[in-house]
DNA sequence: GATATCGCTTTCCCGGAGGTAACTAATATC
DNA sequence: GATATTAGTTACCTCCGGGAAAGCGATATC
């Protein structure tokens, strides 16, 4: 005695479960600035004042916590190096190589992202 | 006369330009509500209080706020059929099948994000 | 036509994210 | 002891996400 509403639970509770990966990723990654710090540090580790002047439009205060948030959630390592003015550099654990294809997708869909738009404001109308 | 230096630049402004693709993306998709939503709507087109109940945690404030930005930035189509309470259904645009790929490797990654929390736990170690 | 209900929408409010600018601690140099 | 460098911290402020609850337009009921 199928119903179409028994066919649907399952596709319903399916699409929850997805819904609760996507929301478990963003729990982590969520705000500006997650992304674009665990790409850059991908490219090369870096010392804070080179990742203020490479990452455009982060300050300290801010930079200081989102590492701190990145640490703790084993995304990057930060090493304190003893020299003269002490040299503190971040780097990626291997469990950011995880994000690669995230990292990968995110970025290509906003290249093509910015084009449409650069065309939609050529073409003076905003979408369809 | 190439010095390391000038090797860098090129890699450096290559990784400014990719951080800056990343950041256009999260500007349209910012928040913990946009890309549930439109995986969700992806899956079937739903009414209001369908989504209520299917994307959980979600109040209506938020949720109205959110398909009005959805839909300015061309994600989804808010249809209205003028039946007796009047119906109104939210039903993704093509343009939102360019995040299937991002959409997919979100959730994936959550996923796997999850079962390494829970394991942490048990072996009761954060990370490392 | 007064009242109730459904389907959103708006108002009020709070807390936290994130920006600005100045300050600090440790060492080295002058 | 004044100054510079590195790696932050602190105080202050604004804006936005998000929760609670009321508002509102259209129909259904009496």
């Amino acid at each position: 005695m199928k119903s179409i509403v028994n066919e649907q639970v399952p596709a319903k509770q399916e699409c929850i479960l997805k819904v609760k990966h996507i929301s478990d990723a963003l729990y982590v990654l969520n705000g500006k600035w997650k992304f674009p710090l665990i790409f850059t540090l991908r490219e090369s580790p870096l010392r804070f004042n080179e990742i203020l002047q490479l990452v455009e439009g982060i300050t300290p205060k801010v930079l200081a916590k989102e590492l701190r948030d990145l640490e703790m959630n084993g995304f990057i390592e930060r090493k304190v190096y003893p020299t003269m003015p002490v040299t503190v550099i971040y780097e990626t654990t291997p469990y950011s190589d995880t994000l690669k294809n995230v990292l990968y997708e995110l970025g290509q869909w906003g290249e093509q992202h910015r084009e449409k738009i650069r065309e939609s404001i050529r073409n003076n109308k905003m979408d369809k």
